[in-house]
DNA sequence: TAAATAGTGTCTTTTAGACATTATAAG
DNA sequence: CTTATAATGTCTAAAAGACACTATTTA
């Protein structure tokens, strides 16, 4: 890239610079589903529609922490797990104005998305399909803003990709859990039914998973030895 | 994101925007490694120091877009293997200006490597070491300007990760190969040695090669099987 | 004691690593 | 006939799917 190239733009009227956002995809486990939290739109364009949550990228600001600032703004939290997604860049994307976005993935465990949703900010949506459509946990098909499926379809794809292989799927579960909840968190992320001696064995012989001694309390049969993730080495 | 905040973001002038850039990571097989296609900087900052080819994302532009036309501008080419890797966003990595980009990364055989190269516009630095390092062919380490060893660290990273299950590998190789280049160009990425027998085996057992019943030619030994990749299912 | 889920044992198939052996070309 | 590499066979170990079975809690 040459210096003039950059020198020109120096005068941000002299060229058209796009805008820069970040969105957030939060995804954690709301009634046994895959869902993500969205807000709704009240004016035009498209209102009524469904979309993430985000917001311009500040000029003294990195790309991380403009993510940062809108989890504990638009969620009301700090501490999720929180990863790049994906830009995304079409001319069109947005009917306004040139919106370029970086989309980052954030994993809520259960609580979280719970004291997310009571906040009254924003509103879960199970997740299914291929590409991804979401849905009312009354079963009402909710329509999405802009390129909004194309980006959660991005981030449930990355989260099936990574689950086999890597810690994520304990970002949507307590501290403590039982192997039924850490199974029911990849059924649900992958869309398939698991054996469950098969999952129970892989799981353990990976050596990351401490029981706990201690025992689910609220069931109403033979309760679940509780487990935690080793996360030490 | 309100509209307000769009709207007082009509005006250019009012809130600064981050300039946004496309930059390129050129990877392929160069004396038998893993190589970067980079341009020496001679203009400060970071004279002499090499870079990745990159530009500005035009405000009539998507990023794929960009980086197409940032490949044939720079590379002389525009049918390489292309795919988004990732965003930098850091505030302080231009010390020029705020600059985001996103970086891009291509895939090329080695004749687009020869030709690129002999083009004039780019040098090939083979990539080794955690955080990845250049060297020229001749040895010499080869200074990165700005993030762009981490750019670099992370392009490597990502064809390591999809090298297993993709068939990102025979980007890296002409329509016709041999076993042994396939093996070669794992083992390059990978930074390790593999077992040939059941290197062989694992590739012939996914059923995506076909034998193409001719032989390399210019082989002082016993001539190897040419291949080519069934890309039709 | 019935119901429901937790947790275990075992068989089989698949996959992959290691290593020895045979085959075929050039010089 | 020597040398170098291609290509194959076989043994073994680890991983994963399927399914039957036992154990333990609440009601």
């Amino acid at each position: 890239m040459t210096d003039e190239a950059f020198l020109r733009d120096y005068d941000p009227s002299a060229f058209a610079r796009p805008s820069v956002t970040v969105d957030l995809v939060l995804l954690g486990m709301h009634d046994g589903q895959l869902a993500a939290l969205l807000m709704r739109r009240d004016q035009p364009p498209q209102a009524g529609c469904w979309a993430l949550p985000g917001g311009f990228v500040g000029i003294d600001e990195s790309l991380d922490a403009a993510a940062l600032r809108l989890l504990r703004d638009k969620a009301g939290m700090d501490d999720a797990h929180l990863e790049q997604l994906y830009s995304f860049g079409a001319v069109d994307r947005d009917p306004r104005m040139r919106v370029i976005t970086i989309a980052y993935l954030a994993l809520l465990r259960a609580d979280q998305m719970a004291a997310a949703i009571r906040s009254g900010r924003v509103t879960a949506a199970a997740l299914a399909g291929d590409p991804v459509s979401a849905r009312s946990p009354d079963g009402a098909s909710l329509p999405l803003a802009f390129d909004h499926a194309q980006i959660l379809t991005r981030a449930r794809d990355r989260l099936r990709g990574k689950i086999d292989y890597s810690d994520i799927a304990f970002a949507l579960l307590p501290a403590r859990f039982t192997l039924r909840a850490l199974q029911d968190v990849h059924e649900a992320v992958l869309g398939v039914p698991l054996n469950k001696p098969g999952f129970r064995r892989r799981m353990l012989d990976r050596g990351r998973l401490i029981a706990t001694g201690t025992r689910e309390a609220d069931a109403s049969h033979r309760p679940a030895e509780l487990f935690r993730l080793n996360d030490g080495d």
